[in-house]
DNA sequence: GATGAATGAGGATTCATTCAT
DNA sequence: TATGAATGAATCCTCATTCAT
C-alpha cells in the first residue's frame, strides 16, 4: 500500500510523498465535489498533475483511494476535534454536545472539501467506507456510553440504534449544508447550524420543559 | 384503413401490466440488495425473466427505472402510514411520534424490499431520488409544522434542519436496521426499534426530567 | 410481397390495399424528412396509424419497403414525365432538354415527397436502391442515344459515362433544392433552376458561340 | 510531485501518431469499402489491430472518426490538385477545365481509398460531411468564378446550382468508377475518363459547333 | 519512480423482426 | 388480417487497470 522502497534517498522520500499527498488532495477535492462513482482515475490524475500511472504507484486501486482518502479525511476530523476537546471541559451536558457539535460545524467550514467527501452517504455506503463509518458510529456509541457515565444520558438508549442514528442525522444535515454553501444557495450561519443541531440530539424536537 | 381494434383485448393489458409490475419487482429486489449502481439492466431483465428489450419497453431508461421504484417505494410507504394514521388518532405528543414511527418501522418490517431501496442514502442522492428525498424532507417539515400547533413541539427549531436531520436519522437507522436483518445479523426487534426512535426524536439524548 | 389472399372479398381487398398505400406513403413521407436511415419501423407503423406487425404483414422486411417506396416514387416520376412528354413534341435539341428538365423539376415540386425520397444519394446507394438507379441511368442513357439519332448530341460522350454524370448531378441538385425548401432557406425558383440545368447538361459551363 | 519528464520521449510520440494514423488507414479502408454506415467502431480496431479502446483515444466517436477521415482525403486531394495545377498553367478554358479534371482522376486512381471515402454521397449527406460537401462545392463555384474572370465560363450561370450539379456529377462518376475497379468489372481508362468528365462539364452534351 | 498509450471487459441503449392473441 | 408486446443481437462508448519505455 504504497509503502517506499525503504533504500531510497531522503529527497527521493520526500518527492514521493509530495506526489503521493497531491494525488490525495487531488481525489479529495473531485470526490468531494462529484462523488467518488463521478469521478474517473483520469480525472484524478489530471488533477493532481500527474500521470495515471502514477496514481496506481501509490494506490493499488480505485477503492483504496478512497478508503484513504476518507480516512485522511477523518484523521483530520479527529485533529480538529481533539484540539477542541483539549482547550476546555465541559461542565454540563449541554455544554458537552455544545462543544462536540460546534467543532464538527467548525470543521465543516474549515475543511468543506475534507468534510464533503466524509459526510457523503454514498462514500459510507461503499465498501471503502465501511470502516470510516464504523469509526463514526464508535465514536458516537461512546461518547454516549461516557456521557451515560455522567449521567447526562438516558439509560434506556440502545447505544449501536442511537449512535447509528445521530451519525445519519449529522451526515444527513452537514452534507446538505456543506452542498448549499458550495452551491451558493442559502444556509444557515456554522453557529446557528450547530445550535440546531445540538437541540436536537440533547432534546429531540418536543418543547423542553424549562431547562 | 381498415377497423382496427384499439382495444388490443382485456388480457392483453392484463399480460402487459403483469410484466411491467415484473421489472418493477425485480429492479426492486436488486436495487434493494446491491444498489442501484451495482446493478445492471441486465440483471433487472433476467431477474424479472424478460428480454433487456422489454425492460426498455416499459422505462425509457435506467434512471426511470430508478426513479419509479422509489415512487412505487414511496407511495407503498404513504399507503402504510395513511392507513395506520386512519386507525387511531393520537391524543399526547409522545404517542403520535410512537404511531407515526411505529408505522414506518412496521413498513420496513413488512415490505423489506420497498424500504431498502427507499432507505438506501446512495439512491436518494441520485437526480433520480431527489424528489423521493425532498418529498420525505418535506413531509417531516409539515409533521413538525403541525406538531408545532398542537404545542407538540418547540418553537426554536428551524424546520429544514431538524426535517433533514429526522430523515437522516430514520434512513441512517432503518437502512442499517434492513440490511443487518438480510445479513442474518443480529437486530433489534421492530418495537424496540420503534421505540428508540421515537424517544430519540421526541426527547433527544438527556435524560427526561420526569414527563 | 404482399398478395393479398384471392379468397378475400371486395371490401376485404380493398382495406387490404388502402393499408398498405397508407404504410407506403407513411414511410414516403419519413423517409423523405429523415432518410430511411434514420426512420424506424416503428416511426412508419405510427404515422401510418397501424401496428408495427401490420407493416411487416405487407413488406417483409425494411429494404424492401424502401425498394418499394423508391419504386412508387420513381413510377409516380415516370407517368409524370410521360404526361409531359406526351403533351407536346420537342423540334430542337433545346426544346428536348428544355422539356425533359422542367418535367422533372415540375415533379419535384408539385410531390416534393416522393421526389426527396428518389433524388437522395443515400437511398440511391444502398441495396435497395440500386435497381432505381439503375433505372434512372439507363433513361439518361437510352435519352443520350435517341438525342445522337436526331443529331442532338455529340459522338464522342460515353453514354454510361454521360448517364451517370447526369444523374449525378440531377440528384444533387434537386436533393439539394429539396432540402432548401423544406427548410426555408431560399431557393432558385422551379424555372429558374430548369434552365440552369437545361443550360448546363446541353452546354456545359463555357461560353455558347452564339446558337 | 518530482520532475516529471513532459516530453515523454520522441519514439513514444512517433509510436502514438503511427497508431494514430493506422487507425486512420484502416477507417478509411473500411469507411471506402462498406461506408461509415456499415462499419463499426470494433471493424475498425481489429482492422487496425488495436483495442476499441485505441481508438477513442484517438478520436472522441465515430462521427469525429469519420469528419477526420474526410478531412485527410479532402486534404490529399487537395494536395495532389496542388501539385498538378503548380505544374503548368492553363492557356484555355479547355486546357484548364481538362487538367483539373485529370488532377481529380489521377487522385481517385492514385489513392482509390481516400477518394471512395471522399465520392461516397451518403457520407457527404452525413453531418459528418457537411464541411468536406461545403469544401467541394465551395471550390467549383470559386473555380466557375474564376474562370468567367477570363471569359471562360457563361455569364448567364448560377454559381450555387452549377457548383452543386459538378460536385454531384463528379462525385456520382467517379464513385461509381471506383467501385467497378475495386469490383473488378470493367471501367473506363482514367484518360478516357477524365475526357469524358471535360467534355461534359466544359460543352454539356450539344454538338460542339466546331471547337 | 514516473509516464501515458494501450487494453478490453462491461454497460446502456436501439431497433429490425417475430409471434401469440 | 391486425395487433403490439416481446425479443436479443448489435452497437457505441467508458474507464479501471496494465506495462513498455
Amino acid at each position: 500500500m504504497g509503502e517506499p522502497r525503504k533504500t531510497a534517498g531522503r529527497a527521493r522520500q520526500q518527492a514521493q510523498a509530495a506526489t503521493r499527498e497531491g494525488v490525495l488532495a487531488a481525489a479529495a477535492a473531485l470526490f468531494a465535489n462529484y462523488g467518488s462513482n463521478n469521478t474517473t482515475m483520469a480525472m484524478v490524475a489530471r488533477e493532481a498533475k500527474v500521470a495515471v500511472g502514477t496514481v496506481y504507484l501509490h494506490f493499488p486501486d480505485k477503492d483504496t483511494l478512497l478508503a484513504e482518502v476518507l480516512a485522511a479525511a477523518l484523521s483530520a476530523l479527529k485533529a480538529s476535534l481533539a484540539e477542541a476537546a483539549s482547550a476546555r471541559s465541559a461542565r454540563t451536558a449541554a455544554e458537552d454536545v455544545g462543544q462536540r457539535t460546534s467543532g464538527l460545524v467548525n470543521f465543516a467550514a474549515a475543511r468543506p472539501d475534507l468534510a464533503a467527501v466524509l459526510f457523503n452517504p454514498a462514500h459510507l455506503a461503499e465498501p471503502a467506507g465501511a470502516d470510516t463509518l464504523a469509526f463514526l458510529v464508535a465514536s458516537q456509541a461512546a461518547a454516549l456510553a461516557a456521557a451515560r457515565e455522567r449521567g447526562w444520558a438516558r439509560a434506556d438508549l440502545d447505544d449501536q440504534t442511537a449512535a447509528r442514528a445521530l451519525v445519519g442525522s449529522l451526515v444527513a444535515v452537514v452534507g446538505w449544508w456543506l452542498g448549499c454553501r458550495a452551491a451558493g444557495r442559502p444556509a444557515p450561519a456554522p453557529g446557528e447550524l450547530a445550535g440546531q443541531l445540538a437541540g436536537l440530539r440533547l432534546y429531540g424536537t418536543a418543547p423542553r420543559p424549562r431547562e
